[in-house]
DNA sequence: GTGAAAGCGCTAACAC
DNA sequence: GTGTTAGCGCTTTCAC
């Protein structure tokens, strides 16, 4: 604390006197309104800027009823959080949007605190809305969140609403044309490392994985789940070469499980692609750390948060944005398969 | 948006209505106050239940002042703020305190707006105080934060002032002590992978490594500047292997920075420690998740993340905390030296 | 173009 | 133990 920060913060009143006009005027001037003459104008920017003016935002979302900030809740903890660069391309993209607005992001890491604290702050209007992502079939407490704000999630909502604004990708086409992919090139044995089946995100790949087998007339090959870690998809892989012969393909649901996944198979002295070929999701950074090259889905994440947050935007100016945005993946052919 | 979020929210005039009683003994209960009669509690706390209240932040706010929201400030561009897991112990520490306190935690990446908006967003009172992770010399908005709210910086403040609250690890001795033991190993031809040295983090360390060789009577070997970054730990190792005859040991300021320097290694057809041998410093999980595993020098992050907490804390508290901790560091042995 | 006045929802004396 | 009152610093009609 330095002793600058006692000095009390000038008020628009005192702003006002010094420049010899009402509180109305500096609000109209702080607000950028144009019905303000060039000498009144000049008067006030000048005490402004002596006084190291700025207006104080419980004040003015008090009167205003608008805080120009909006919310990211990510229910993962800290580790999964910070662990999977999803979530950096995600921020990235709504950070992109939000730097051309007025608007603030608040980040909330969800889950170390129970919800509870993240919950009653959201809710006693310190955000204008909130961009759920990541959220699971548990995290009941988003309900509440979506009461008092307005919400667009990122990737199909738990329990979708008709009135419910969200932006996707296509997992079920994703985890179909990366399975499909596999069966191109020719491996009958394919299974899956999947995502956590609480996540819509999980769910939607290992369907789309099945319907590439189905109709292929191939039979469903082991299927494990990996919750979308590094640590997950190394157990999964474990788990996968234990029970005897191995799958000559694996798609696996996420760049962070292949990559758990490839040192367990290289521990084990077999070979991708020649042993097992694999196909992963996502195409982040982890994809062209690992070797071999992952042979991935890539899904649009940075492109996936800004529009997130131009939805949330419009939703918030009044306007009448479509309800879903569906966004596509695209396979990128590397060493893995 | 549902249609709930339209929904005016009550407000403490309502409930106090609803309950038969005053505002005021409203605002004892929603505050913990003792002196209200049972009778009075119990018909608050149902009104408070069946109409849903949550007390209006900024209305609370702007009354007594205070905002129970403390912010974490990174100047990082999101890559590296995600990219590196110090940061992630970092916000779990800080939030393992908080989760035991009234306080929410907001967190700023602040580089993704060039400073401004975060700025003028902490300088309006939104929160009650901050704390400063990996600042740089150029982040001159950093003064214009702690004017306004009391401070806690995480790691030496670039210009360092007496009044100045933080928490360090002893980068110095640090360093040091990995150059040491590199040099017990019997190395002689000892170089290092500094951090940026813009950032007192990196200059300390650095200088830890020249005190252990004048210490030693050995004349420093190549230097080179990686950014704290896989990638540029990468680029300063191939512009060390490319000017001549390798060291055989080398200091590398973090553990991310070794692990791309390690690739670049294998990929040479060099072999670790054999042929240089590497300490690293964080002992973050990269440390772990690379091959050789890492001898490391550990900082304990999430300790400095909860003792930024608490001195913050008790700031808020009015209380007079010391102004510098200083932690210790840890040499951990592995595979690479 | 400008100012006066009311009020946003709450806390915090202060009186009873 | 409880209610009344006066703000907190701003925006926003509404007159002029």
């Amino acid at each position: 604390m330095t002793t600058d920060a006692t000095r009390a913060a000038a008020t628009i009143e005192e702003v006002a006197a010094a420049a010899g006009v009402s509180r109305s005027t500096v609000s109209r001037v702080v607000n950028g309104s144009t019905a303000v003459s060039p000498s009144a104008l000049e008067a006030v920017r000048r005490a402004i800027e002596e006084l190291n003016y700025v207006p104080n935002r419980a004040a003015r979302s008090l009167a205003s009823r608008q805080t120009y900030a909006i919310a990211l809740v990510v229910p993962e903890d800290t580790t999964r959080f910070f662990g999977d660069p999803f979530f950096a391309s995600i921020v990235s993209g709504i950070n992109a949007r939000l730097n051309r607005s007025d608007y603030v992001l608040n980040l909330f890491i969800a889950s170390d605190d129970r919800g509870d604290k993240t919950t009653s702050y959201l809710r006693s209007g310190a955000v204008d809305g909130a961009i759920i992502v990541s959220h699971h079939t548990s995290d009941t407490f988003i309900d509440r969140i979506a009461a008092a704000v307005p919400v667009v999630y990122g990737g199909r909502p738990v329990r979708e609403r008709e009135r419910d604004y969200y932006v996707d990708v296509d997992n079920v086409r994703g985890g179909r044309d990366a399975t499909t992919y596999l069966i191109a090139r020719g491996h009958r044995r394919i299974g899956t490392i999947a995502g956590p089946l609480t996540m819509p995100a999980g769910v939607d790949r290992l369907e789309g994985y099945r319907v590439a087998l189905a109709a292929a007339g191939l039979a469903e090959d082991v299927v494990e789940e990996g919750g979308f870690t590094a640590d997950g998809g190394a157990d999964a892989m474990r788990r996968i070469l234990a029970r005897g012969p191995h799958p000559d393909a694996l798609f696996i649901a996420s760049d962070l499980m292949a990559r758990g996944a490839l040192s367990v198979i290289a521990a084990a002295g077999l070979r991708v692609p020649e042993d097992i070929a694999i196909v992963g999701f996502d195409d982040s950074p982890v994809a062209t750390s690992v070797t071999p090259q992952l042979t991935t889905m890539r899904q649009p994440s940075f492109d996936q948060g800004e529009h997130m947050a131009s939805l949330l935007l419009d939703l918030l100016a009044g306007k009448h944005p479509r309800h879903v945005t569906i966004l596509e993946t695209e396979l990128i052919e590397r060493a893995s398969a």
